[in-house]
RNA sequence: GCCCCCAUCGUCUAGUGGCCCAGGACGCCGCCCUUUCAAGGCGGUAACGGGGAUUCGAACUCCCCUGGGGGCACCA
């Protein structure tokens, strides 16, 4: 059997959505499950600009840099359709020659309005085969009125069509239900099913992995691959589709899509692989659901895809996210966010300080931003330390504030200088008070908020002038 | 409207005729731990959309209904 050849086709007219990602893995994990090296699978990337109005530069390196991240490798140099297009268009221009294709002189507003009545007749929409058999003397009289054609190219009439999906079995369609459609625009661009049809032929791909969005495209692109004189058809494989909370396709209105905005977010590329994965298929319970890329690879299986469309839950992502951040290991972990600590605070950072709050924030954090948000009041000036106002009403509202806060005052002045030293549990029971009760308001005196590092190793840290400074103008405020 | 795909806990799923009065994970709820909040540990709640048929037996097979998603462009 020749090598598997697989390809992820991503339109440059946006960021990478997260169905995109899926898509790209899917494709990544079929591959490097089908054997490495010289005789192994290959993995392309092909860029599908065809569309020269919505394509964008920045989104074909956007979209090349944001694989990078998640660590989706293909192999040799991403294929640009846009340089393809002579053969595009030859390939059309054959199809008129021998007939499989014909001019069409319909503008797209004309189709548009011819839709729009049959819609509303209740006739199924679609090109109605208009000019479709023009005669010469016809065409000639459009030309010379100078009007604008398009390529389209003949469906059967009668008929069905049938192809092998990997996750579905086989999908058939009557010839009757597909119209007959462009392949040319009337400014001699290719359009996707036949840039799709030729690239897919030329390069060898054997299997096409992609969302089931394009399920019904497929009849359009093999009809076009026979008129080529293709002896086999690629294996095809339909990702159920990822959709919102509320089953609607997922979309910037319901919260995030791009994969961008997870990074953002403090989501590690691991966790987003693998979050993915889950989606659809599920390794064996034995295995345990947080596989690294590698494990993936070794287990991840395109025929137990599941055929149901799902919804995306942003609290398991969340959960993995947290898993991985405790596996990493924690130098690594530092590594990752240590750049953008250090930009957002400037001159205050303090590697060693740093190190400290990574190592206590990985175990108690889900997301990079939390982890980063935590540390945050170790690097601001006393001064500058922010407390929301809900955060003061909480501190207001521990018993005894003002004297939890004396002692507290007292303590760190004399204390021995240690996490053990600083411990407060005793202090404040010799107040009388439960310590779980009423340290909300220490932490809000020092970290800005009532939530975040344990309070003695934050007090340790920002070291006993700034603790002190803190807990000296929180008492002061409290009058 | 027409065509295609699909249908197990709130969500992701396991389940391929008896092992299932349905298993796991997230969430949620409770308890424990505890320097608030988290994180962690333990426990609990919760599902085979409906109706027929086949069968000794159906979550698993078939049909119908209902429901959901996708497609029907000079986007991909």
């Amino acid at each position: 059997m020749a090598p598997v050849r697989v390809r992820f086709s991503p339109a440059p007219t946006g960021e990478l959505h997260v169905g995109g990602a899926r898509t790209a893995l899917c494709n990544l994990l079929f591959a490097r499950g089908h054997g490495a090296g010289s005789d192994g699978a290959t993995f392309l990337l092909r860029i599908e600009d065809t569309d020269r109005a919505r394509v964008r530069e920045e989104w074909v390196d956007g979209i090349q840099d944001t694989l990078h991240w998640l660590s989706i490798g293909w192999d040799g140099q991403p294929i640009r359709q846009s340089e393809h297009v002579d053969r595009y268009v030859a390939v059309a221009e054959q199809f008129l020659a021998d007939g499989l294709a014909y001019e069409c002189f319909c503008t797209e507003d004309d189709v548009k309005e011819r839709n729009a009545t049959a819609r509303a007749a209740g006739r199924p929409p679609g090109y109605d085969g208009h000019c479709r058999d023009l005669t010469t003397a016809e065409r000639d009289e459009r030309r010379a009125e100078g009007r604008a054609s398009v390529l389209r190219f003949r469906t059967p009439d009668t008929g069905v069509s049938t192809f092998r999906d990997l996750i579905r079995g086989d999908v058939t369609v009557e010839w009757a239900n597909i119209p007959d459609f462009v392949i040319l625009r009337s400014d001699r661009s290719p359009i996707f099913f036949l840039a799709n049809a030729v690239d897919d032929l030329d390069e060898g791909i054997t299997h096409v992995i992609r969302g089931e969005d394009l399920i019904d495209t497929t009849h359009r692109v093999l009809v076009l691959r026979r008129a080529m004189g293709a002896a086999e058809q690629p294996i095809y494989a339909h990702l159920p589709l990822i959709l919102a909370a509320d089953r609607s396709k997922l979309s910037k209105r319901h919260g995030s899509v791009a994969v961008e905005e997870f990074r953002s977010r403090g989501i590690l590329p691991e966790a987003l692989l693998n979050y993915l994965a889950l989606l659809g298929w599920s390794p064996d319970e034995a295995i345990g659901e947080i596989l690294s890329l590698a494990e993936l690879i070794e287990h991840f299986d395109l025929e137990h895809v599941t055929h149901a469309s799902a919804v995306f839950d942003e609290k398991k992502l969340e959960w993995i996210n947290g898993e991985w951040m405790r596996r990493l290991d924690t130098a690594e972990l530092a590594a990752r966010v240590e750049p953008e600590v250090r930009e957002r605070f400037g001159a205050a950072f303090d590697p060693d300080v740093f190190a400290h709050a990574v190592a206590i924030g990985q175990e108690r954090s889900s997301t990079l931003v939390q982890l980063v948000d935590q540390m945050a009041c170790l690097f601001v000036a006393d001064d500058d330390l922010v407390i929301e106002p809900e955060a003061w009403a909480r501190l207001e509202a521990v018993e005894r504030a003002d004297d939890v806060l004396d002692a507290v005052i007292a303590h760190v002045e004399a204390c021995e200088w240690t996490v053990d030293g600083i411990n407060l549990v005793e202090v404040i029971k010799q107040l009388g008070l439960k310590p779980g009760k009423v340290m909300a308001a220490v932490y809000v005196a020092i970290e800005g908020r009532a939530q975040g590092l344990p309070v003695f190793d934050a007090i340790w840290l920002i070291g006993q002038e700034h603790a002190l400074n803190r807990l000296r103008a929180a008492r002061d405020r409290l009058g």
